[in-house]
DNA sequence: TACTATTATGTTAATTTATAACATAACATA
DNA sequence: TATGTTATGTTATAAATTAACATAATAGTA
């Protein structure tokens, strides 16, 4: 106890080897395999702490979790969520946040964290025909 | 019972007289002054509603309803919200749609919905000095 | 009008998501 | 060793959402 980051380095690996996004207690059962006893707020805290670090993503809309696969660990990616089969993608884009500026600039507004998911259809599930 | 739209007025009243985002259970609160036996249910399924038919705006970063304040009730706007005191404000901008276009027109991904919400401060919370 | 189908709403209960509050252990430094 | 700080554990609860089913209103139609 008190050790640092005992349950970072787990946490992320459960998140980069799922191909989907995870809730909290989806990522707290496979921890519990391990360790019968872990509760809640641990999950809660290293899944903050790695949104924080940008090593993972929130998914406000889903209220899930995925790991950053990007190697520029910001919070500033657009993400694009397959209703279909789940997969999420993060595209790290200029141009979008040029254009956010540009519509705030004259509210005055000055933003700290944004929120930008699409929800949609992949090129794979929209190829396919049920 | 069975009647239409019992409650959308008054959900959509009460989203529209507050200054600050409200989640369901304070819309539930306040329902509950003049009808005490409203449950849960009746409460996400008029905001459901509401958000499809795009009169109201969940703010999936915070849990969140505001009333739509544009006469454009699509669910396309940009979505500023002050950490400090709380305004919301929707900003209806094509810019920040094409180039969203612009990000995902090499992965196919064909979206049918978006949550675009910026956080930060507002102009006059930047203006004072604590 | 009576019958039926459909949809809206009511109701109960449970599930899912998230955090408050406090206890304990580790670590750092003097 | 003593003290302060931070991380983690632990218990309990709060907050957000939905499932499942019951009942009532409405519309159509025989």
């Amino acid at each position: 106890m008190g050790r640092k980051n005992s349950w970072k380095v787990a946490v992320l690996e459960i998140l980069q080897t799922s191909e989907q996004p995870m809730s909290a207690y989806e990522i707290l059962g496979k921890l519990r395999d391990k360790n019968p006893k872990i509760a809640p707020p641990t999950i809660y805290r290293t899944l903050s702490d790695l949104v924080e670090r940008g090593r993972a993503h929130r998914l406000e809309s889903l209220n899930a979790y995925i790991a950053c696969k990007t190697d520029k660990h910001d919070e500033s990616a657009v993400i694009t969520i397959c209703d279909d089969c789940g997969v999420v993608s993060e595209h790290i884009d200029t141009g979008v946040l040029d254009a956010l500026s540009a519509v705030i600039a004259n509210s005055g507004f000055a933003p700290s964290r944004h929120v930008i998911e699409l929800q949609g259809v992949c090129e794979n599930c929209g190829h396919e025909q049920n």
